[in-house]
DNA sequence: GATAATAGGGAATGATCGTTCCCGAATAAA
DNA sequence: TTTATTCGGGAACGATCATTCCCTATTATC
């Protein structure tokens, strides 16, 4: 089942919820129609399982790329590293749900409106965490303000899908020192 | 007709190109079905002609509010300060064509992808021309990258049309505040 | 003033959508 | 072996979509 969902992110990530038909659902994971329909109320009920399956593993992901920062600073580094690289090349161009959920339904759909805002809003958390470690460890001077930068570095990630998704080429090594300044 | 396209806009950025249905477009637009597809050839060549008078309206807007500033730096300011003021409330929420135009059809239309990608470039050029223009008159340090910093500056716009069409809160003055280390 | 041309409005159309229903095979129970 | 039950598959259904067609005013032309 975490297989055939994980068909459906792929989908999903690359054609949105609307231009994504129950055909290509079922294409996509390798089920009838009906088995679709027995395994989920309805599409939308695949959209949430589906996002949900995202966000689950896109946080482990995150989360081990900033394991390999031996400081605050480096996991902060190594985090936007990450984030640069994944919305580049083939990944890049298919898409993030989050941004993609966002986009398309926060204004229509109040339940997948409260699942992007929840994962943005962990992924924020993650992210003053770690500035907060960097200040704890020295590596991020004390007068840095730990929620704007956060915010703002959310913004940073975010915008990184989109023009990933508009094709832009982005230089990770050369964005990511830039960004770094943010830290100063 | 240009505000007949005006409305077209407040519905494609609210609804996006798949949600919105012609019935939308004509109650929103006040034409009738036939009047519709007497003006354009059909949904996608409506969905074009409201993205370039949104591209324009909104080119004019950003040179406008960059225009109060007296130096490279701080024409910088009120450019990004512009952005984060209308990612937030009303507009916010209602979003952006850029982004929803990259977001939603990048993938599957080369005539959007190829609108959207000059929309972005356009406005990256006039970041890089405004840092340029800060490093000419002395308020921008020389060692500045451009390129990289115009580049990094737009993934932060686009990335704060996405927060704040999720409804998270940005404050105007903090964030810029933050992002303008970006210039030291 | 009569007629041609145009523009706007809305019903009809074919395709496609999401969803439901029902069938057949496979497994478990008797 | 026979019967009951579950599960995956796909045809059928109503609704909605984008698009076309045709009708009716209104304007311009002669």
């Amino acid at each position: 089942m975490d297989t055939a969902l994980d068909r459906a992110v792929r989908v999903f990530c690359e054609r949105g919820y609307h231009a994504t038909s129950i055909g290509d659902l079922t294409a996509a994971m390798r089920l009838a129609t009906g088995s679709v329909y027995k395994a989920f109320r309805d599409k939308q009920a695949v959209f949430l399982a589906a996002f949900d399956r995202y966000a689950a593993v896109r946080r482990e992901q995150t989360r081990s790329a900033a394991a390999r920062g031996s400081n605050g600073r480096e996991r902060l580094r190594h985090m936007l590293l990450f984030y640069v690289e994944h919305s580049q090349g083939i990944e890049g161009r298919r898409g993030c749900m989050v941004v993609g959920g966002t986009v398309e339904l926060a204004a229509l759909d109040p339940q997948v409106r409260a699942r992007v805002n929840a994962q943005i809003e962990t992924n924020e958390a993650f992210i003053a965490g770690l500035i907060r470690e960097g200040q704890g460890d020295g590596s991020i001077p004390a007068h840095v303000d730990v929620d704007d930068t956060a915010r703002l570095m959310i913004c940073i990630t975010q915008g990184m899908r989109v023009v990933g998704k508009a094709r832009l080429p982005l230089d990770g090594k050369r964005l990511v020192g830039v960004a770094m300044k943010l830290l100063a």
